[in-house]
DNA sequence: TGCCAGGCCGGGT
DNA sequence: ACCCGGCATGGC
């Protein structure tokens, strides 16, 4: 995340589930995860750190055609094709090593089995997953919210922008507070977390990027 | 052409 | 406890 300093401001309180009403009336359900399996799900999250989707899903596109998208068959393969394969994605070594590490504490902590991974339970998955080089808490929150179907809030960059520029908080708060933000003023449900923040990225890209802004169509406009 | 994208880590103050 | 450079491709 980048830093940028904000003058102070009084933050804003608005109701966060009328905002979440806007969000869904303007642009309707989202569909997420987009992936197929579990697995696919805690790949992409990996793969799109810092990262556009549309390049992500190239890379998903050869690991399926590489009929190597499964824990089991992943584990089989030499990190310098993982990092071949998954090159559309960017940061190709660095991500081929952050599955592995991935797959490393599978097999080592859960023998492979992703659901006994899930069945650890929210807030000791979390920390397990945490430990792992390679997944900070966006990707953990993504993996416990989106393949354990376990109700952990999803921080992102789009978050922080489109809330910091209606004033909620400023630009540079931890995700931890973000975080809380969010679980402190919404019911903690599963279904409601996931469309969520699916909504805000949606939300972000059409009409919070930094250099083609569109927020006089936001359909936030008016809520805060 | 340059800036940006659904972060995170490790080394330096 | 921050702060910052590095990691890399593809789209507009």
């Amino acid at each position: 995340m980048k830093r940028q300093w904000t003058p102070p401001r009084k933050p804003k309180a608005p109701d966060l589930m009328q905002v979440y009403n806007a969000m869904y009336a303007a642009l309707g359900p989202q569909h997420w995860w987009p992936g197929e399996t579990p697995f696919e799900v805690i790949i992409g999250a990996i793969l799109t750190q810092n990262t556009a989707w549309t390049n992500v899903e190239k890379a998903i596109v050869n690991l399926k055609a590489a009929r190597v998208l499964t824990a089991a068959d992943m584990r089989d393969l030499d990190e310098k094709k993982l990092a071949a394969l998954i090159r559309p994605a960017g940061y190709f070594n660095i991500k081929a090593r952050r599955i592995r590490a991935f797959l490393d504490y599978l097999y080592e902590h859960h023998g492979g089995d992703l659901d006994a991974m899930f069945a650890r339970g929210l807030k000791r998955l979390r920390h397990e997953l945490l430990d792992v080089k390679g997944i900070g808490p966006e990707t953990a929150d993504s993996i416990l919210l989106y393949a354990a179907a376990l109700p952990s809030f999803v921080v992102d960059a789009y978050t922080k922008r489109i809330f910091s520029r209606h004033d909620c908080f400023g630009a540079d708060v931890t995700y931890h507070e973000v975080q809380e933000y969010f679980t402190r003023r919404v019911p903690h449900d599963l279904a409601l977390y996931n469309e969520y923040h699916a909504l805000i990225v949606k939300t972000g890209k059409d009409y919070c990027r930094p250099s083609t802004p569109d927020c006089d169509r936001c359909p936030l406009i008016g809520f805060f």
